[in-house]
DNA sequence: TTTAAAGTAGTAATCAATTACTATCTGACT
DNA sequence: AGTCAGATAGTAATTGATTACTACTTTAAA
């Protein structure tokens, strides 16, 4: 039944295998408190092994947050493309992030502890630079969704933007606080909805 | 000029001044990497001292989420009291909490830190108490504004609170991004707009 | 049999916490 | 007023545990 796991991986596999327990481990703890000694029992191998596939601690999570943007972003943007709605778009771009999320709850907090870290790690980096490309998509959408007249013309794509990442955290809060990511896919439609009142255009 | 600052201080009055050297650290720093070294260095104190103050790490974290509680709860009430209708009440309490926000910017990072920490802590303990009492004043308000008709009759309250809670990371997010907590407050409002657009009962 | 991958067993540095000791403040008694 | 005894608050050095990281040896798969 269960596949036969030679305990000796390819080190392309091997590496892969040890970003999926960093994402696994953030989802229960703190990210910035995982240990390479819990990385390696996680993912039933010696401590020391780690650094014949990684050079150091910090080429780890710059792998990590490599995984991250590029899995993340390939949702979102395939969620969105092919439609012809500004808005709608806008939605399918949450709903797949909610998505992610859910899969991955480790991802937001990983997220955020490496936009807070005190040094400029190659990590940090890849973060920022990922929330800038979302941010990018999400402005283009917007001005696309106000220059057709679906959002309000006198919108602050700003405040949109900055409401629209608050959405995903706000939802991420709310499950840190209940102990469990079950309820987060039912919330965000209707945190959804809230938000689309407050960006389209006409009254009623 | 300067006060003479005595060396010794008594010990309630050194118990505070951890208190704020720790909140201060969390603003530039990832709160779960401070050490007991870095707060001491931090008020010219040795690090053993601290012991003769708190029983170990965790009391001093758990004095840290107490002042937090107390000092973010008091302010944001105080905004909220006096003010009759519901929405205007909501917006003062957002408002207030950016204000506490952008004086402590350790506050937010603690409170998610804390959240997401695999043990149950005091301190966890306390976040969670804080954060329940503050979605249940938060319902409250939701739930009178919706009685007298100033918020949407079929509004859903708790889509509303946890978009509140969202506002005030998200406007955080931001400033993680941006690397300072200088245009926090002036985004602020703004993002309210959003929000109230939302909620208010009556179209157009 | 060859070799990439893992285990074994260390290292120095750093962590929270404790120790033995010293400095400083305070109030009671001459 | 002066002073000194007890209490309080501090320092400096050190603890065992844990951290990231490394040197050397063994194993398993092709």
């Amino acid at each position: 039944m269960n596949a036969p796991r030679p305990r000796n991986l390819p080190a392309e596999e091997r590496r892969n295998v040890t970003v999926e327990a960093v994402i696994d481990l953030a989802g229960t703890m703190n990210p910035d408190t995982i240990t390479t000694a819990a990385i390696a029992k996680h993912m039933n191998l010696t401590q020391g092994a780690l650094f014949r596939h990684f050079p150091n601690k910090e080429a780890i999570w710059k792998a990590v947050m490599s995984w991250v943007a590029d899995r993340l972003m390939t949702r979102v943007e395939k969620a969105a493309a092919g439609i012809d709605s500004p808005l709608e778009a806008m939605q399918a771009m949450f709903m797949a992030h909610i998505a992610f999320v859910a899969e991955h709850p480790g991802v937001p907090r990983m997220l955020f502890g490496e936009l807070q870290a005190a040094k400029e790690t190659p990590a940090k980096r890849l973060a920022q630079a990922m929330l800038t490309k979302y941010a990018a998509r999400l402005n283009a959408l917007i001005a696309d969704g106000m220059a057709r007249g679906e959002l309000r013309e006198d919108l602050d794509a700003g405040a949109a933007g900055t409401l629209f990442i608050g959405m995903i955290q706000g939802l991420v809060m709310q499950s840190l606080i209940a102990g469990d990511m079950c309820n987060i896919a039912s919330d965000a439609p209707r945190v959804f909805d809230l938000y689309r009142r407050g960006i389209v255009a006409g009254g009623a």
